[in-house]
DNA sequence: CCTTTAATACTAGTATACCAGTATACAGAA
DNA sequence: TTCTGTATACTGGTATACTAGTATTAAAGG
């Protein structure tokens, strides 16, 4: 199984610009997916003089990187004190979940009413068993994106993957915490989205909404309660105190 | 009937900034509002540079403002070319009506589900009848907003309304464009929303969702097909042509 | 000892200077 | 006349300098 995680020691490490393509993407790609995968944890300070140093950045680039991250919750920032990353939050994740949901329910409802050719999400598919297989969950995420915001293309909505994307680190971030260690943990998703555009195949849209409403929610299965969530992120902010 | 629309002359103007509060957010809401109200035209050239001098602020906080807005798709840039007003589609506009509708249907449904104390909303009706028998679109427009922000507050789904505003700018562009000169245009919002809070009340999740999709959809009823679209703001480029 | 206050060391917000890429207008060649 | 190459005047992206506000700490007073 492959690695999901990345010590904090070479957080910087890995970062590696590419100087002749716009760097505050670059730099909001990097730091989403430092936050997704908690390589940088809940409550994590970000300074902006300390991270453009490192990064080898300016703060002009980083500082549009953090604004879209603060958009979407994953960082707060305090004015005049100071940014960190954004504690876990069980209302927040279920809201999250509630809006993904709500917005992929009515994408594939609209697939079924206006027909799909299942034989373009065909590649798409072998990708996905491919990696399911091989447990190479890292692939499988990739390629998971890559099906959703089809679908949401296919169903003439292509902005809405945009807005669910907006919504999905918090959910990511869940995911990565718990799944860490769960072997096999992409096969359910495999199957459900086999079952998703079975459904939708069939012209079955309610079929197809309850297969991607339990698909969507499935990750809050593995969601403790609040209060151990609380405890959780606690550890890591007490630690020198 | 109060007016609605500014002409681009006293563009800037009607601009004044707030020292003691942070500049971008202040920057955003005026480009917004002038996009919407359509101050500023689709197509219009958006130049940082002349921007930010002709606003009296520096392009740091204007180009914050500009990136939000360029998220939202209010705004199209090109790099190393220009900024532009985004120009109307009704793709664009059905998409968003798509996405609120979507939303905001399950918003309501959540209140039908979790029972909804009606007194809180009174004082917002207080205001919106008033504002609609006075034909004061302005006040009704800002009420209406807090009354839509209020249900997703009250179903528990708080950030839900912000995705929602995301998206609205395409909306009430529209709105604004296509409502410019119809009186009492806001009374039968009004209605809508009585209408609305009354399913909820009722505990008819499906009926208030039902009426929050007619509600939301009304703003189609006004747009011509694409074609004449593209006409109408096609005389707006080439006027120098 | 505890409380209060002032100095200091941060922070993000803002302003400005610089850079590289793009479009345009114009001159010259075919 | 038409096409092409080039100089120029823009654009937004980036780097950096500066400002103002906040938390911390240490010193002074009780």
């Amino acid at each position: 199984m492959k690695a999901l995680t990345r010590d904090t020691e070479d957080l910087f490490s890995t970062w590696q610009v590419n100087p002749s393509l716009p760097i505050a993407p670059q730099a909001y790609e990097f730091l989403r997916q430092c936050i997704v995968d908690n390589t940088l944890p809940p409550g994590a300070p970000i300074s902006e003089g300390i991270f453009a140093t490192q990064l080898k950045i300016s703060r002009t680039p980083l500082r549009t990187a953090m604004q879209q991250l603060a958009g979407e919750g994953l960082i707060v920032t305090r004015p005049q004190v100071g940014s960190v990353v954004a504690m876990l939050d069980t209302e927040r994740l279920e809201e999250a979940v509630f809006m993904r949901s709500v917005l992929e329910e009515a994408v594939v409802r609209r697939l079924a009413e206006r027909g799909l050719d299942r034989q373009v999400l065909a590649k798409s598919f072998a990708v996905q068993k491919l990696a399911a297989d091989a447990d190479d969950y890292a692939t499988f995420f990739q390629e998971d994106e890559q099906f959703h915001a089809k679908l949401a293309v296919l169903a003439g909505v292509p902005n809405t993957w945009r807005l669910v994307h907006s919504v999905k680190g918090h959910v990511d971030r869940q995911r990565f915490r718990m799944m860490s260690g769960i072997p096999y943990r992409s096969m359910r998703a495999y199957r459900d989205h086999l079952k998703i555009v079975r459904r939708i195949a069939a012209g079955d849209g309610d079929g197809a909404a309850l297969e991607m409403r339990k698909h969507v929610h499935s990750v809050l299965e593995l969601v403790p309660d609040n209060g151990t969530l609380l405890q959780l992120q606690a550890q890591l902010p007490a630690d020198d105190g």
